[in-house]
Parts: C-alpha cells; structure tokens; sequence
DNA sequence: TTAGTCATTGACTTTTAGTCAATAAAATGG
DNA sequence: CCATTTTATTGACTAAAAGTCAATGACTAA
C-alpha cells in the first residue's frame, strides 16, 4: 500500500469510529453527516467517497468486530456442537453490545431491505456468519452428533430468526436487559429444544 | 357522532386506506406525503391533523385488521391451548400478508424505537396483541394444560420474540416464502418445543 | 520532469418533511 | 334565527439536510 491508499484508508476508519461514538451517543437520527466529517476532520463530501448513503457507514460499523471469530471456532475443533454454538451466540451477542442499542436499530431498519444493502457487503457477514454457521452444523454431522439427513440449511435459518428476534425485542425494551444474559439464559434453552429431534439418540 | 366527525373520520380512513394502497405499490420511502393527500383528495397539511410525522401512518395501518380476533379467541374457549396458538399465530401471519412486506418493513423500522411510538398507539395492539396472548396463557392455567407455576410473561415474550424473528426474516428475503406456509410448518413445528417443559404430563 | 490519478473540498442543488395563518363550514347557546 | 365559537381544511412557506460536482493539489508512475 502506497502512502495514498494508506491515508485514504485512514480516512475511513476514523470516519467509522467516529460515527459509531457519535451514534451511540445522540442516535442515527440525531446526527447529520456533517456531524460525521466535522468531528473527523475532513469534508463533508469526503463521506461520500466511502459510503453511497449516509445509511452505509452503519453496515459497515457491523462489519467492525467480526474478524477473530472464525478462528476461535477453528481452535475448538474438538468441542462439541453445544459448545460451539453457545461461542457463536455469545459472540453475536458481544457484538451487539458493542454496537449498541442505536447501531443495532439502523442497521435492522437497512437489511430488512435488500435493496439498501449495498452489493460489495452482500457477503452475509454481519453481527452473524451465516457459512459459518453452516459451517459448525456440518461439522456436527460429520462428528455424527447430528444425523445424516439433518437438513442444515433451514436449522440454520431458525437459528439467525432466534437471534434476530431477540435483538428486535431488545431494541424494542430499549436495552432495559443484558444481551448477553439473555443468550446465556433464554437462548441456550431453546437451543436444547430446536435440536432435540435431530441429535442422534 | 355529528356530521364534523363523521367527516372527520372518513378523511382520516381515506389517508390510511390510500397510503396502505401507494406504499404497498411503490414502497413507503418512494411516496412523500404529497402523493398520499393527492391521491386521497386533500391538501398536505390535512395529513398533519391526523399524524404528527409521516411514519404514524404506518403504525395505524397496521392496526386496521384487528378488530375481530379477540371474539374469535373467546369463541374458541373450550378450544384447548395449542387450537387457541395456531389460530392465534395464523391471524397474526394473515395480518402481515394483508398488509405487505412494505408496510412491515416501515412498521418494524418504527417499533424498534420505543420513541417513535406515539402514546395514544402504545397499546401494544399491533399485529400481535400482547395481553391477548397472556390471557390465553392464563386460560391454559385455569385448564390445567399448563403447570401452575409456569411463568406468562416469560413465555409470551419467546412467542412474540419468534413472530419478529420471522417478520424480519421474512422482509429480508424480500417475500420469498409465504408467511401463511411459514407459520403452518415451521412456527408450529417450534410451539411444541417451546410449551414441552411447562405441559402437565 | 511531467502527465495523469484520485482523495479532498465546500458551495450548491434538490427534495421533502413539517408549519402556520387564513378560511369556511359546522356546532353551540341564547 | 342570529352571533359566537370551534375545528377541519388549505396551500404557500420554512427549515433541514442529503447528496452532487467542478475545482484543487498532493501523490504516483513512467
């Protein structure tokens, strides 16, 4: 990287960052993208290099924490279905709090739109992975934790539809409990019951 | 009613019938407020009599349809708990697809922010209706098909929690299963789930 | 050295949500 | 039946802010 792709870059994540402090504090709405850029020192137009629409830099904040997961769950290849789920959701989880109650509204209002999400972030990494997930699932099969004919894609989609519900409901309380309690507790007991009837034994 | 409020009342049904009309056609980002006071025959200002912001509209859209589940559940009371869900359930989905993906998208959007729900709407009369389910709950008590110590509050939060969660899911595959079929297979398919460790026997 | 690239700028345009003083029609009360 | 008040309606107007774009100049590459 030369020194104008390092600057540019630069440029982009004091712009994220910046935006994630000022959402949290004031709310999506609140703030205007001159807010963004003035407090990041640089142009008004210059968010628009980055982001097609204001709304974009939210998409992009979700985006933020998500590198390290893949590799945890690759360390805990020899755990059980069980335990590398609750990682999963315990992360998701962590990145929910770490967004905060105002991220995760702009960004719900965005993906229940296919159209808004724009396409070079259309690769379904967000608060989840959804291959991931897959992923995990696949790998109980073939542990045969799971059984054969376990259909992995709609388990999967029940799985993210349980996440999402519970950050709807979240958002909808106003943070008035802990996402992570509310996955150790709620969610780690309905896992047991979605998979009941696919373990084998 | 005298002939002012009878008046008034129209004006404020023809808002909501035609907004529901152009927002289901066009989208709710695609219309301004003019196009819903033209098309209804009114002038823009008469829109702010009736909503304080142009998103209100939605809330109350979604509201339209509700009038008659609460007597369909007390017909059903013999019905026993698991009758009583499914027809629950079915209503809600059935709300949903009267209303579009459109409106859904709009009313999640505004949901989500306990703020952006006027007073007067906070009723929590939505698609769902939250004290219904509780009565229901209750009644399953009284019948002794629920154990006596099992916790309403609780229990009703899962459910509704999974109703968003395919609400959201629903909007994100832009309409690409049918809500009705969805709640059928899937939502029941996890009711059991839910209710095994709090049915007697 | 120089031609070309591209991140940056900020004044400008455009759009539209929401306001409000004026109007007219209906209700009220004597 | 008339005078007064109330209130639904109007549409021109204001305010706010999202998004545009031609100009700039620092950096790259040959």
């Amino acid at each position: 990287m030369n020194k104008r792709q390092i600057s540019a870059q630069n440029t982009k994540k004091k712009l994220i960052t910046t935006a994630l402090k000022l959402i949290k504090e004031k709310g999506f709405d609140s703030i205007n993208v001159e807010d963004i850029t003035k407090a990041s020192n640089v142009a008004k137009g210059t968010f628009y290099t980055y982001f097609k629409r204001k709304e974009d830099i939210v998409l992009e904040i979700s985006r933020m924490p998500f590198n390290d997961i893949k590799d945890e769950i690759a360390l805990m290849k020899n755990a059980n279905l069980y335990k590398k789920l609750k990682h999963y959701f315990h992360r998701f989880m962590e990145q929910v709090e770490f967004c905060g109650i105002q991220v995760c509204r702009e960004w719900i209002k965005n993906v229940i739109d296919p159209n808004k999400v724009p396409e070079n972030l259309d690769d379904k990494k967000w608060f989840y992975d959804f291959e991931m997930l897959k992923n995990i699932l696949e790998d109980a099969i073939k542990n045969k934790e799971l059984k054969k004919d376990t259909k992995i894609e709609l388990l999967a989609h029940i799985i993210i539809c349980e996440l999402y519900g519970m950050m709807v409901c979240w958002c909808m309380s106003d943070g008035k409990f802990e996402p992570l309690d509310w996955t150790d507790k709620f969610c780690e007991a309905q896992l047991d019951k979605i998979f009941e009837p696919y373990f084998n034994k």
